[in-house]
DNA sequence: CCTACCGATCGGTAGG
DNA sequence: CCTACCGATCGGTAGG
């Protein structure tokens, strides 16, 4: 018999990663210590451990918690909407109120920072980063592709080009807030996506 | 009587800091630990130590030879052409080759990873690496500036919108270079900034 | 520029 | 989920 029910340890452990995101937040993957973990949420550091068993599968938890809040955040702002120019833009409005709001826990980007964080250390973590960009990157290309074959982009455009370019965008966008705080990026922002998504 | 004399010193401080740059490029600022470079160098802690006195002091002096070489592996290869929509260009294709290359080390682009490690942790190392954002903005913002005076450019034109957009494109090609390995972010990069830049 | 330390913190383990 | 550890490494200091 556990000294806890299934269900505490299920939620004890999505406590752990809830704080582990705002710390990742801040300070990077590198930053969610297992100590710090465990003073802020007044654990011991062997508790907060054994939910996860290594300080890669923990890392590799946290990113994932904050993909799924991204997707809530951006992506599901912008379903139900039919895919084209139209899901493109209210995507792209989504994506720099995120970045306007301070992306998660106010630290910028997430994506982003723990892409420089983790581009020149192999291994699992850094493998699921990069396919979480190729495929937000692909979504970005999908919805580029529906728009050109709906007619409302010119039949020569390159999808992946749009999408490497509206990621760019929010980049410097992201950039620009967090570093500079400058509040004209969130509309410098828009006005360069909404002439890159362009169309009818 | 020193028991080195001020050149050796001298050069010492400086083969310490073209180490740590390399450091820096691959781990990021906070990766250049004290003990790390001293192995490397096959010296002692408190001989690396004492060139600089405390861990912020060695970032700093690190991040300011990194915007040295950075100063003359791109900013210098646009030098002596007309300021305007030419010298534009060839500092794009300059940074973009800086880009491809890698950047510093292969690590990808300096100033990228250290503004995201440091935007959320206040300090002198943050101030510097704002600054020296800001400073590349304005000069990118400055030569178009001087397009748009010299008719190469509609009258129109925000020169600040048009460095804001061309940092997203670097940064979204050093992303795809890093993270997915992605070999046709130069072109993509190229084709967008040239089109950026448009001009006659 | 060295040896020899300091207290703090890291990821992780033993045993309950 | 806890206490009580482990060896390694961190930035920094004393004293030469």
């Amino acid at each position: 018999m556990p000294r806890r029910s299934a269900a505490e340890a299920r939620e004890t452990r999505a406590r752990i990663l809830r704080r582990a995101v705002e710390l990742a937040a801040l300070d990077g993957l590198e930053g969610v210590t297992i100590g710090r973990l465990a003073d802020d949420l007044s654990m011991s550091k062997a508790g907060v451990y054994g939910h996860f068993g290594s300080k890669e599968a923990l890392q590799l938890a946290t990113f994932a918690l904050a993909i799924e809040q991204f997707q809530e955040l951006v992506t599901s702002k912008a379903d139900g909407t039919t895919a084209g120019v139209e899901r493109l833009r209210r995507l792209c409005d989504a994506w720099v109120d995120y970045l306007a709001a301070g992306g998660i826990a106010e630290g910028g980007c997430f994506l982003t920072a723990a892409a420089t964080e983790f581009d020149n250390r192999p291994g699992p973590v850094r493998d699921a980063v990069a396919q979480a960009g190729e495929r937000w990157l692909s979504y970005l290309g999908h919805l580029a592709a529906a728009a050109v074959e709906a007619g409302e982009l010119p039949s020569d455009t390159d999808p992946a080009q749009i999408a490497f370019e509206l990621n760019g965008i929010a980049m410097s966008a992201n950039q620009a807030i967090q570093l500079q705080r400058d509040t004209s990026a969130p509309r410098r922002a828009r006005r360069a996506m909404h002439r890159t998504v362009g169309g009818s």
